[in-house]
DNA sequence: CATATATTTGACAAACAGTGTCAAGTCAAA
DNA sequence: TTTGACTTGACACTGTTTGTCAAATATATG
């Protein structure tokens, strides 16, 4: 799995550099980036954020892939991942709501 | 927030017991179980599970919520939360296809 | 094959986040 | 104003995650 890691490595290929370039360019150690690629990490947001901003990719649509891969790798084990997922929706749902009444009173 | 606090304390009310009595039945500090109700905190899945067997509740259906609840805490800050958890499904659904076919080799 | 270069892996200390516990706080009923 | 139920904040303890290094493996090149 690991859609993104696989993303990052494409990106790094297209743009013709080593996993110790990139490594470097972002300041994180080049084992690190391997790891996160491979899907064996989970790169933290701030890590995240600067490979966006190397790539100069859409930065809403590569945190919520970041976002969506932390996600899944911590349910990667769980049984119920998706009964869960769906659950996670509607709580967040209605947490936005409630939110929103308590902000207009 | 927090459907999952929610429905213990339903619970435990409709069993007319004190914070107090449950705690002690399943053996946590009762600041604690507040928390938790109160969704201030997330229990444990052992203290999930402990709690569905004690009031006898179905146990799939519990620990989805209580999974949900996890995952919607986790994210209650994020502001692309909806996306992420679109993402998540996506590769747990990719996931799940993978490795059944790795299983079949 | 031998060597050089790139990547992957495992192990570990350090940093960080989550957990349980206690004591003090609030609140409501009597 | 006392009592009982619940809530909150602070803190030490535990466990997990993170970054790093060295060694292992793969891949390419003379």
């Amino acid at each position: 799995m690991s859609k993104f890691g696989e993303k990052i490595r494409e990106l790094r290929e297209c743009n013709n550099l080593l996993l110790r370039e990139l490594a470097s360019e972002i300041k994180i150690d080049q084992a690190l980036l391997s790891k996160i690629e491979r899907g064996n990490r989970i790169a933290t947001k701030k890590q995240a954020l600067l490979i966006a901003g190397f790539f100069n990719v859409n930065r809403e649509e590569f945190l919520s892939q970041w976002l969506g891969e932390k996600i899944a790798y911590e349910l990667k084990d769980e049984e119920l991942a998706s009964e869960a997922l769906k659950v996670a929706e509607e709580e967040l749902e209605y947490y936005k709501k409630t939110k929103k009444e308590t902000n207009h009173v």
